[in-house]
DNA sequence: TCGAAAATTCATTTTTAATTGAACATACAT
DNA sequence: ATGTATGTTCAATTAAAAATGAATTTTCGA
């Protein structure tokens, strides 16, 4: 009966400042701190975790764990995969930055991208009803700037991927 | 002497859309509303506005707008310009896409990406300090690919820049 | 089909970020 | 130099976002 090495639940130093690494990352995409300790821990595990695993390494709730890994799946950043215990769920990290990407374009960049579309549209059927013609005229001027600019990403993005997965 | 058409100190129902488009915009790259709200009202206004136009208009604090005006000078999505009064300061928008993602860039994403590298680097030397050798292989692979990321971070981000400059 | 383990949900609490506004600084005309 | 208009700062407040954890639902093995 051997005595394991290092606790099962408590982070070492080189554990901790990954995760805080990812933390940090995912700040600058604006997603909650949890994201990036689940993501950051998964990312130095050499084997899956359950969720339990992490609620205990990483000290925080089973909610939290639980919408982390939500997220995180639906982002593709995280797959599931086989563990120890039976009937229990395992997660591993998707580590390849062209599919992070996607997932996060597609979840997170697409969807606003075009309900801005939905908006713009609408708020150039707004100017019509705008008596004065020379305001009408720079109003006009201005949307159809945005309209060039949302038609940039969306030329943008795809080229972005295809560039990432190289 | 006629009055006018519209009082100088409340927003119609476009202006205000408008900006709640911006505010939505801005949202997702992570910066605070009120930035959204003056971005917004200059972007829909055809004369420069001053401090307190702003103010006026968009119902916010003195503090929040002169912090505000800041940031967008400082992102280069603001410039100074002449206005009626003098001894005050005007301000319009930079509505050139190209310069508005490259100050984000610039301002937002390029002090992430270099302190995410040093962070990098002092992991890097972490890893020497761990004992057992299999886990120090993995660790090392795990932080190549960290690094793998931020040369194409670096590699994109003038890419992007020169896309958006056509 | 029952029971217990596993996972999720969501109202509440906590934490973090943004806004406010009064005090302070600056610039400028007289 | 002095007074006034303009603009900034930052401690205190308010608002928004995230985390918590008890209650609930789901999932399987027996």
């Amino acid at each position: 009966m051997d005595a394991p090495v290092e606790s099962a639940n408590e982070l070492n130093r080189f554990e901790a400042s990954v995760i805080e690494f990812f933390c940090d990352g995912v700040r600058l995409l604006g997603l909650p701190r949890s994201i990036g300790e689940i993501y950051g821990l998964l990312f130095v595990s050499e084997k899956p975790l359950s969720l339990d695993d992490l609620v205990a390494k990483l000290g925080i709730s089973k909610g939290s764990v639980s919408q982390g890994l939500k997220m995180l799946r639906e982002l593709g950043a995280v797959i599931e995969a086989e563990g120890e215990i039976p009937r229990r769920s395992y997660f591993q990290p998707d580590i390849e930055l062209k599919r992070l990407v996607g997932g996060f374009i597609k979840e997170q960049v697409r969807p606003h991208l075009v309900s801005g579309e939905e908006k713009l549209a609408s708020l150039k059927e707004m100017i019509k009803e705008i008596p004065k013609e020379e305001s009408r005229d720079f109003y006009h001027a201005r949307l159809e700037r945005l309209g060039r600019w949302s038609s940039k990403a969306r030329l943008v993005l795809p080229l972005l991927q295809k560039i990432l997965g190289s």
